[in-house]
DNA sequence: ATTAGCACTCGACAGTGACGAGTGCTAACA
DNA sequence: TGTTAGCACTCGTCACTGTCGAGTGCTAAT
């Protein structure tokens, strides 16, 4: 038995239709709303056939049918084809909304989570960049009160990263340029991952240049690096998480329950993105997930990058029962949005 | 119709046993759990009166009954007058939770507010405060890269606000402690509230001023004010919004998605938090909410303060049926941890 | 190969009666 | 006079039942 023609064309309807309703869909329906030219018995025997060949299910004897997952992926393997490159209209619309006037990556994340989750109605997430790969290209100490002091890390690809600290006795203002220097030479073109295992050697070091500082910034270097280490901590944005309770399928309080839990979990959510490859864009349907709690679900996800290198991805999950080419185009051009703008405000300096 | 002690007695027993149970109690209940030494029928007579004065209502002839808000306020009022000052044994403990080791008032009010929706398992939420009031003390600019640049506002509480900026032509990097002392000198003892209103006026100062500068950061004048009193932003935090769906009372996925609109809206939390009086601990129950969804909702407020000035508030909502009695305690020992940290990170200089 | 017809299946839904938790009333009692 | 046992009454819950209808699979006719 193979798909042919007619079969595909039944599915597809039988897809689209339960895409719509999430509701088991009859012979009758299917005949009536799409115009196949052939009547609900056929369809019906048709419908047994993709039954066999295990593209679709019945909840109960007497009910329509609905998609298996296996029917999902080959129509996704489908409208991968045709829609490889989708007319991305609204990504400049995107870009815009999602730039943040205020050049900060952390607004830029935040808006752009938020925009991918009111697009698709469903729960959007986004993994920002791991920082631990960055170079360190200067430290800039700024005095906020005299014991009180701000400390900027500029990475080479200018990010700026701060940490506020106080001292036991105060710092000269004047000698602020001094420490920096001092800091930014012995810091320079170390990755932020490098910092927690070669501190103590760097410390030592540190002390020997303790003439242009005073003994209580010493005593604060350890937990500097220790602060400046843990600056690589992962960070998941998140959005849209309630979003399920409008779907029909999480109608069942305990049900919606245990989906939220696993998603406001960031570090599952961390997890679970590691998983899907670095492809430019994967798409993960039900018992393809890793994960028990979202046996149910889809997980469309697509990466973004910065000087072509891949730095985090961004994902939506929703029911099996998605509109998938809605979604997949709304990723991607996000994903596309998202390398525009961040390649553009965040560049190496590739002049030197 | 008086409230005698036995009444009393019955009724607290009552709201006891609902808030444990959610379950309308009947007399038998109340004279088998709590021992009163009386009937179950003489429990009945005292039940029909007390229902007769507004505490107890019967959702239908042959249930139990339940406590009306009015029984509530009775509890919470003397319940207030017996813990006017419940033993803060684990105030050290929640400070040094709270407190965060980077310094950072933004992770302050984040771990608070998981704190209170962990330790209440409510729904919480932390107004933090409005900077509008906060005077200028000075100006840093920092160079990223000789295009970008980091303008760090210091602010007289010692809270720094920034805004990152590019610009279309470089400033040499040995002008900017001059352009920062100029920008200092002008903006010193403004509040950030009169940035707004003032800013032409400041900027046509400025200019008179740019033999300091050069041209293409005063282009930028105008954007960067704008961008200041925009920081005045008021920004709510909020955590354990879904605890709710574990409550009986939002078994109904509709009632529990109103709810959770409501809550998950920054803008309506912040102007419930408004209508909340000044007192430092406030109790709202259900129809005394101005809101129709918080209607079966009880909200507990606190306020912190700055220098013995009101900055902020914080607040937890759950249902009309909440042990009052912990909630209330958390809060307020909550607030106080935050006064504490607050005003111990945060000084004024209060040496000038 | 397609389709009309028909018997069959089974979930949804409404109606029914038993059950039980809880009440209010009354009469007896301390 | 306050308390309590007893009892009739109410009403929601739950299990059960029968009807309805959507949908199927099979068969025979086209």
């Amino acid at each position: 038995m193979s798909l042919d023609k007619r079969k595909v064309k039944i599915l597809k309807a039988i897809i689209a239709s339960y895409i719509d309703n999430a509701e088991a869909v009859g012979s009758r329906t299917i005949s009536k709303k799409y115009e196949l030219g052939v009547s609900p018995a056929t369809i019906r025997n048709e419908m047994s056939d993709l039954e066999e060949m295990g593209f679709l299910v019945q909840p109960h004897a007497s009910a329509g049918r609905i998609p298996t997952d296996k029917a999902y992926r080959y129509y996704v393997d489908d409208l991968w084809k045709k829609v490889q490159d989708p007319s991305n209209t609204n990504l400049d619309q995107l870009r815009n909304i999602i730039e943040d006037k205020s050049n900060e990556l952390d607004s830029v994340f935040k808006n752009s989570v938020r925009i991918l989750s009111q697009f698709t109605k469903y729960t959007s997430f986004i993994v920002a960049p791991q920082l631990k790969q960055s170079v360190i290209k200067r430290i800039q100490l700024v005095p906020i009160t005299d014991t009180k002091l701000l400390l900027l890390i500029i990475l080479q690809n200018n990010i700026v990263k701060q940490v506020t600290f106080r001292m036991s006795s105060p710092i000269p203002f004047d000698q602020m340029d001094k420490i920096s220097a001092a800091l930014s030479e012995k810091l320079y073109g170390y990755k932020l991952e490098d910092i927690d295992s070669i501190k103590d050697s760097l410390i030592e070091q540190l002390y020997h240049v303790r003439e242009h500082s005073n003994d209580s910034l010493m005593e604060l270097l350890p937990y500097l690096m220790d602060q400046i280490s843990k600056l690589e901590e992962i960070n998941v944005y998140s959005d849209g998480i309630t979003n399920i309770l409008d779907l029909p399928e999480y109608n069942d309080v305990v049900k919606a329950r245990e989906f939220i839990s696993f998603v406001e979990d960031k570090s599952s959510l961390a997890k679970l993105l590691q998983f899907v490859g670095e492809n430019d864009l994967a798409i993960s349907i039900g018992h393809e997930n890793q994960y028990e709690a979202l046996r149910d679900c889809s997980l469309i996800t697509a990466t973004y990058k910065f000087n072509g290198k891949l730095i985090g991805k961004i994902g939506v999950i929703g029911p099996t029962r998605m509109d998938y080419s809605k979604v997949i185009s709304t990723v991607k051009s996000m994903s596309e949005a998202m390398n525009e703008i961040i390649n553009q405000n965040f560049d190496d300096e590739n002049k030197e």
